[in-house]
DNA sequence: AACTATTTATAAGA
DNA sequence: TTCTTATAAATAGTT
């Protein structure tokens, strides 16, 4: 935005660099307000010019800033600088944050419901029986993922045995003569493969 | 800079201030950036929404902790000392208990679900189940309530406006008439309140 | 520092 | 959120 485009890349000639760094500086600085002012933000904004000189910018907070104002008097510790205004900002923001989960959390537990209306309640309500959809969806999937899982080790493993299977095989003939002989076939099959599972079961 | 001036105050509506809030973080950012490569400067640049998201922009190769030191070269502030540490270690646990606290929501809104299993997702599960639990009868509770109120509202209401309800109760007197002898009083009299209740609605 | 021609950012609307 | 576009704002090059 000037009289030409320029390239995004570093300004070799150390004069324009310094005056394009005064400029932008302002610039940035002025932008930063405004995002504190419009938007309810806190911005902190440090800068060093490649000559090392430092220049900072950070949102407001007079209530604070009184309180450091006034423990500086008491200390001479001078807390009323950028950077600790920014871990304090920092800090009181992720206590603020971490307020809003308990909060969410303990309204989706049920603890803190004491505030909300028939509209509101009804509204956690559908949020809570859509997660337990999701949770039982997920919990069939699972148990339906092992079930696969068991079949297949089961199918390799009866493969891996076949002696064995025979052997069966046999034991069960036998009790196929003891039944109806309109016994339908896969019955046998069935019933051979779950004696195998209950044997195969002792050698795992 | 945009369809219309704005003038540089607290955007009310919370949509709008949201939306500008993320335009405008991008257009800083990207400020930083060329500040950073134009003019071969550090910048640290850090933001909090009103709703208390972060986000944050650090000149490549410049560390935070770098930053720090540059600082302090300057304001000839020891942001190393037993002050500073314990900010730090709060921060970092206060960083670490939100982040529980999100694993907590988001498994509580059927988000992270990939690593448990199915013992877990019951007890989930169960949780929830508990939590709508106490949601629906804080609902009912509350409907219930509501409805106490309403009652002893109208019936108040109902002895304020005795000629109003006679006036009912002979309109109803002819309804019963034309209904069966058989019918019992008790719906007459619900009748009439009904009545009473769309009249005195219009009154309210 | 000032001045402007241009580029860039963005407000509003979709 | 993302796109579009008219317009405001920032700023590159110049004085």
């Amino acid at each position: 935005m000037g009289r030409g485009k320029i390239e995004i890349k570093k300004i070799e000639n150390p004069t324009s660099r310094q005056v394009t760094y005064s400029k932008r500086r302002l610039g940035i600085t002025k932008k930063a307000m405004e995002l504190t002012v419009l938007c309810d933000a806190k911005v902190s904004l440090i800068m060093f010019s490649s000559s090392g000189k430092l220049s900072d910018y950070c949102s407001p907070s007079t209530e604070i800033k009184d309180a450091f104002q006034r423990y500086q008097q008491v200390t001479g510790f001078d807390i009323w600088d950028a950077q600790y205004q920014r871990m304090q900002s920092t800090l009181m923001n992720l206590r603020e944050v971490n307020h809003k989960l308990q909060m969410e959390i303990r309204q989706r537990k049920g603890e803190n419901l004491e505030g909300l209306d028939v509209k509101e309640l009804r509204g956690l309500e559908q949020k809570l029986e859509e997660s337990i959809k999701i949770v039982r969806e997920r919990k069939y999937h699972v148990i339906a993922t092992q079930t696969d899982t068991y079949k297949k080790k089961l199918r390799s493993t009866r493969e891996m045995y076949p002696a064995l299977l025979n052997e069966l095989q046999e034991v069960d003939d036998e009790n196929q003569q003891r039944s109806f002989i309109a016994e339908d076939l896969s019955g046998v099959y069935n019933s051979a493969i779950s004696m195998a599972n209950q044997r195969l079961a002792h050698c795992l």
